[in-house]
RNA sequence: UCCCCUGUAGCUCAGCUGGUAGAGCGGGUGACUGUUAAUCACCAUGUCGUUGGUUCGAGUCCAACCGGGGGAGCCA
C-alpha cells in the first residue's frame, strides 16, 4: 500500500467500519489472549489511543507468530474495520493476515506494560517517545509549534531566522557556550610570534606565562559563541519589515539544575516597529491565548489524558486563561499589593528587588486569580536596551505571569533614542563599538519598537502540566547532560 | 552555585535500636478466558551507587566521591 494515502490509527479510530481491506502499521503496547482471540493494542503515534487488533486464531496459522509478539513488537496488521462489541473502542480491526516486522525481546525491552517514573524514563530518552505521557507530550509540542507559526503569519509577521553563532554578548547577561575551532588544549597566544604548534605544550598549558588567546586565528577571525537571543537581529529586521518574529534554539551555559531551566531551548520572539508597550502587551496577551484556545481545541484526547493523569484540573484552567483578560499591574503596584498583603514571604517585597517566585505566585494565584502583566520595572533590574520612563528611574518592561507557573513571558518596549541607548551603554560599562550595528538603527530612521521573548519549553509544560522542563522536550540539554 | 532528600531485583519501593535481603509490578511456565493496567497458580531474580573506615560482624553507623530528585538563585 501506498505509504502517504494510508489511513493512521487517528482517523481510523474516528471513522466507522468498513469492508474495504486496509494494513495498519504500528508498534504493540499490549497483547492480550483468549482461548481462540488474540487481541493487540496498535499506536502509531497518531493518537494517545491504539487501535485494538482482533486475530481469530480458529483456522488460521498465525499462532506461532503471535506468541513472538511481545509489547514494543512493529507489525503491520491487515483486515477491515468492524463495530466493536467490547467497551473502550467503538471500531476495532479484524486481522486477516500479519507481518511481524521488528520483534521486541521482552526480556530486555526497558519499557514495561506499567507506569515509569519519569526519571527512569528520562535515562532512555530514545525509548520514551513510545510511552501515552511523551506521545501526548509530542504531539502536543507539536500543535503549539504550528500554532505559534500560524499566529503571527496570519497577523503579516516574517519569521526571521536570525544566526545560531554571535560574536558578542549580546545583552551583557548570561553564561554563553563558545565556539571555536582553535586547539582548546594548545590555542595561539597574544604576543607570541610562533605558531600554536611550535610552543611547547607544556609551556602553554602553564597559562600563566603565556598571553591571552589569539581569537583573530579563530574561525571567524573573533571570539563567538551560541546565541543567548535573536532580539537585537529582529530589531534589526523589524526596524525594516515593521514585524517579524523568530523561533529558534537558544543556549544558556547558565550553572541551574531546575524544573525550569535547559542548556537548550527554543524561543520566540515576536518584534514589531511603530508599537509601544501597550500594543506589545495587547499582542502577547492575545498571543497566550490563542495558542492555549488552539492546542484545546486540536488535541482534546491528549489534553483530556493530561487533566487525568499529569494535572487534574488544567484542562478547565487553561480554558479559564484563554477566556480572560489579563490584568495590567505597574511594579510599583504589584510591590504594594504585596506589601499589603499580609502574607510572610521569604522574600520580603521592596520597591528596587525584582518579584521572587513566591511573589508572582500570590500575585497570579491569590491576588488577581489570573494572568497579569506587570510593568514599568526599576531600570537597575532590566536589561539596557529597554525604554526608560520620562520618571527617570523605570524602564518599559512587562513580564506576563500565569497562575502556577509565574513568568512565561519577558518583554519591553526598546530604547529608540540614540543618546539615552548609549547612556544605558556606558552607564554599565558596556563597549559601545560591540552595539556600533545596533545603535545605527537608532541613527537612521528609529522608531518605537517593541518585542518580547516566550521560552517554548516553558509554554509546553505549562500547558501539559508536566513538572520538569526536561520532559517536554525530545532529548535535554541540561547541566551535565548532553546524552543521545 | 547554595539548601534539603535520595541511591537495595528489569521498574517502584520496604528492610525497626548493626546479626548476613523481601513485596508489588514486570519476566518465564502453565491454566482460564471477547480481552482492554485481563485473571489465577507456580518459578527465577541481587557485586544493596563507589571507595575507604568503625566493628567479631555493615544494606543498616561514619567519611569522601559519583549519580538522581526537589527547592532557591539566575532566567525564557
Amino acid at each position: 500500500m501506498n505509504y502517504l494515502s494510508r489511513t493512521r490509527i487517528a482517523a481510523l479510530l474516528a471513522s466507522g467500519p468498513s469492508a474495504e481491506e486496509i494494513e495498519v502499521p504500528g508498534w504493540v503496547r499490549t497483547r492480550r489472549d483468549s482461548k481462540n482471540v488474540c487481541f493487540l493494542e496498535l499506536n502509531d503515534g497518531s493518537s494517545l489511543n491504539g487501535l485494538q487488533v482482533i486475530i481469530n486464531k480458529e483456522g488460521t496459522d498465525l499462532q506461532p507468530l503471535i506468541e513472538r509478539i511481545q509489547t514494543g513488537a512493529a507489525v503491520i496488521a491487515r483486515g477491515h474495520l468492524v463495530e466493536s462489541p467490547g467497551a473502550g473502542q467503538s471500531v476495532e480491526l479484524v486481522c486477516r493476515d500479519l507481518t511481524l516486522v521488528g520483534e521486541c525481546p521482552a526480556e530486555s525491552y526497558p519499557l514495561q506494560k506499567k507506569r515509569h517514573s519519569f526519571e527512569f524514563l528520562r535515562e532512555i530518552a530514545h525509548l520514551r517517545g513510545r510511552t501515552n505521557t511523551f506521545g501526548a507530550v509530542m504531539r502536543v509540542r507539536n500543535c503549539l509549534s504550528r500554532a505559534v507559526h500560524q499566529f503571527y503569519q496570519e497577523r503579516g509577521f516574517l519569521y526571521l531566522h536570525t544566526p545560531i553563532i554571535t560574536a558578542g554578548d549580546a545583552e551583557g547577561a548570561g553564561a554563553l557556550f563558545q565556539v571555536t575551532t582553535l586547539d582548546v588544549e594548545n590555542p595561539p597566544r597574544l604576543g607570541s610570534a610562533t605558531p600554536a604548534g611550535a610552543t611547547s605544550g607544556d609551556a602553554a598549558r602553564s597559562g600563566a606565562a603565556a598571553g591571552p588567546v589569539d581569537y583573530g586565528r579563530d574561525f571567524f577571525g573573533s571570539r563567538t559563541f551560541l546565541t543567548v537571543s535573536g532580539q537585537l537581529n529582529a530589531e534589526a529586521y523589524a526596524t525594516a519589515l515593521d514585524r517579524v518574529y523568530t523561533f529558534g534554539p537558544t543556549f544558556r551555559a547558565e550553572n541551574s539544575n531546575t524544573t525550569r531551566h535547559l542548556a537548550e531551548f527554543w524561543m520566540i520572539e515576536p518584534e514589531m516597529a511603530f508599537c509601544d508597550l501597550e500594543g506589545n502587551m495587547e499582542l502577547a496577551e492575545q498571543f497566550v491565548r490563542y495558542l492555549l484556545r488552539d492546542v484545546l481545541e486540536k488535541c482534546p484526547e491528549d489534553m483530556t489524558f493530561f487533566d487525568k493523569r499529569i494535572e487534574p484540573g488544567i484542562v478547565e484552567s487553561l480554558r479559564g486563561v484563554a477566556e480572560t483578560q489579563f490584568r495590567h499591574l505597574s511594579y510599583t503596584e504589584a510591590i504594594s499589593a504585596l506589601e499589603k498583603s499580609g502574607e510572610t514571604f521569604e522574600y520580603a517585597p521592596s520597591w528596587g528587588i525584582d518579584l521572587q517566585t513566591e511573589h508572582e505566585k500570590y500575585l497570579t494565584e491569590k491576588y488577581a486569580g489570573g494572568p497579569v502583566i506587570v510593568t514599568d520595572y526599576p531600570r537597575e533590574i532590566k536589561a539596557f536596551y529597554m525604554k526608560h520612563n520620562e520618571d527617570g528611574k523605570t524602564v518599559r518592561a512587562m513580564d506576563v505571569l500565569v497562575p502556577r507557573l509565574g513568568e512565561i513571558i519577558g518583554g519591553s518596549q526598546r530604547e529608540d533614542r540614540l543618546d539615552a541607548l548609549e547612556a544605558s551603554i556606558d552607564r554599565l560599562g558596556l563597549d559601545r563599538e560591540t552595539y556600533r550595528w545596533y545603535l545605527d538603527l537608532r541613527r537612521f530612521g528609529s522608531v518605537p519598537h517593541s518585542g518580547f521573548g516566550l521560552g517554548f519549553e516553558r509554554l509546553v509544560r505549562y500547558v501539559t502540566g508536566m513538572q520538569n522542563i526536561r520532559d517536554v522536550i525530545p532529548f535535554p540539554r541540561a547541566v551535565g547532560n548532553a546524552d543521545f
